[in-house]
DNA sequence: TATGAATGAGGTTTCATTCAT
DNA sequence: TATGAATGAAACCTCATTCAT
């Protein structure tokens, strides 16, 4: 290994650090209430040395999205090669989600704040590329095992892309709507077994008579 | 109408025009990027006019949060005691949704900045009882409507707070992340339908057999 | 009595409600925390009212200390032509220090704020003549009596004026140090008690042998 | 000198900076009329650098004051335990006070901030503590003084810590109302002259016979 | 490359003052 | 004369970003 090698290596590897403690911040308090300073401190680093690896807070944050976008999708895309029935990819897929919750909880909510408008158009076009191809990436997974079951006259004849829409929708909304009351009436978390219910029922509804 | 009636109405009239700045501010940035500054402009007042009305930027968000909790309880209620089936009655549950979502699409994500830990932390009693009323009172119709349905042998046998919950996050699913996605590709807006399929398949996934 | 006068004598009324309210909340929280607002509440008048009185919050502030420092110069002098001894008139000085400060206990802090640099230059002419007659006669009765202590042989041949300054920073001293000790130490008020010690120590003092 | 003395020593050199700025400032225009702003200025530092060093403009008042009234306890206390007689050590009291004023006038009016109610209320207990300590200091310092002179039997029998707080009103009292009367006449600075005439006749008063 | 002190623009909020009624 | 809603300047404070070391 060169030394331009061994260069490049570490500074991925300070890339890394900083986005594992960015990961922590902006998961605890939001993209707008976190601090650099925060982060940097987090990081074990000054915030000096943040904008050596990241050009601005933005950046910094779109490049964490991503990278869970890219995990997902991968994810995701594991289960469709699998030998297993149409109804136990989807299942598996419900797993994945159950996954990203359990390994940060606020996970969710740091994509969404890449859909603001204001942030969207702030973004770079290399950015705004790759969280397109990861986007599409994990979507197509899930249109296809629809589909997949829909050829094979298991589930019932509606628009793939929209079937798929809706078992997305309903690990966003699961995680969004029953944190937010776990938060309002202190109530335990029940995030998981709610997510395994809806996904029971959709699947029940997604398969013919 | 006397004087002192004619000023409580102006004084009403000028908080509306503020609340329904706010809601268009607050929609398109956020809370915390929105500025106090932007929305006096919008309301077409100065930023201390403001503070005549609202204790702070946090109450003003607060009381337009609370607004449409209000609201939206009390649609879904209206549904509750009509004369129609419980499967009729969901679907009702589905337009108020839709309505909602038509007059104002972020409205969903304003509501969600309620759930921020340091926001309910800062908040009044006041301001919290009222939020938990609303939501209760509108979760609870849900819970009623699919008891309903259960007690009828028409739904299966499951908890019906976790099947209204299901309900609920399927509206905050589809909304967020069918606009997230609408964003990302400038595709048309599908939430409606995608929200009418989603209670669709729920609806069939709740149905016995 | 004409329209006029009645006009006038209304007009000297109104001026002396908005004086009364002033001294109370100046007096509790200072010239700069005070508020016009709070002032007006307490006169029962709207804010716009005291406006059309009083210039600004500056003139109205200086209206107050004048009239404070009017009512301590009449008080003075009616003891230099008293048939007493000089001692019993000193004596008397300070029985009118105490009156004024169980009054009201904050009048002196009140008095100080003209010192202010910003405050003096900022004065009106008008206003400026006024708090220099008011305050020269005050002094002057002092160093009346004590000359006329110097001239039977009582007291000692100090300068006269400087001996008057002593006993009036007695009485600003005694007032706003014992006051200070008993915020911090949360003591019961023994400023009357310490300003009579200090006058006897000074008597004593200023007595020959 | 290691790096971390250097950079600590050049930590304090700043605080010390900025102190320094806001005893001008403060010293000039009050608490409440000062701004951060002047005081940057003054310091030659931009506005946010002064907030790296404290944590609000209360604290860097109350800093200053705390470390005046620290000098203050100091050198009252030096005196003390010199070998010469209670008249000189009182005398010497006053040379304290005259140092003070001299190095600047308005020393005492920032101390005077401390007591207001709202200051107080405000402050941490940990300062709350400091400021406590040091005041009892430096009047239990004169407290001994004329206890000592008591008992020698060269005092007259008054509660010594009812003189000791007029020794202090003395000071203040001349500090202000001479100070006072300097800015309305326009007359020089004889707050010296007055305050060792004061305490000549004080100290006169204060013996026997 | 790494630091972290310093910057300064920009945010929320207050409040003396004005002015249409 | 009296009102009090509205104003908007100016205050305090935060924090993303820069730059000399």
């Amino acid at each position: 290994m060169g030394i331009y090698e061994r260069k490049q290596r570490e500074k991925e590897k300070r890339k890394r650090e900083i986005i594992d403690a960015a990961r922590k911040i902006f998961s605890n308090k939001g993209f707008n209430t976190a601090t650099i300073e925060e982060i940097a401190l987090e990081a074990e680093l000054s915030p000096g040395t943040l904008y050596l690896y990241f050009k601005s807070k933005e950046e910094l944050h779109t490049s964490l999205s991503i990278e869970i976008l890219k995990y997902l999708a991968d994810e995701i895309q594991k289960v469709v090669g699998q030998d297993i029935s149409v109804e136990e990819k989807i299942e598996k897929f419900c797993d994945v989600f159950i996954e990203m919750y359990e390994y940060d909880s606020n996970i969710l909510i740091n994509l969404f704040h890449l859909q603001s408008g204001e942030t969207l158009k702030n973004l770079s076009d290399e950015f705004l590329q790759q969280i397109k191809t990861h986007s599409i990436m994990a979507h197509g997974a899930m249109v296809d095992v629809i589909q997949e079951g829909i050829d094979q006259g298991a589930f019932i004849d509606e628009h793939p892309v929209a079937l798929a829409d809706i078992l997305w929708s309903s690990y966003a909304g699961v995680v969004l709507w029953v944190d937010s009351k776990k938060l309002l009436n202190s109530q335990k978390d029940f995030v998981k077994s709610t997510l395994k219910t809806a996904f029971k029922i959709i699947i029940k509804g997604l398969k013919k008579e």
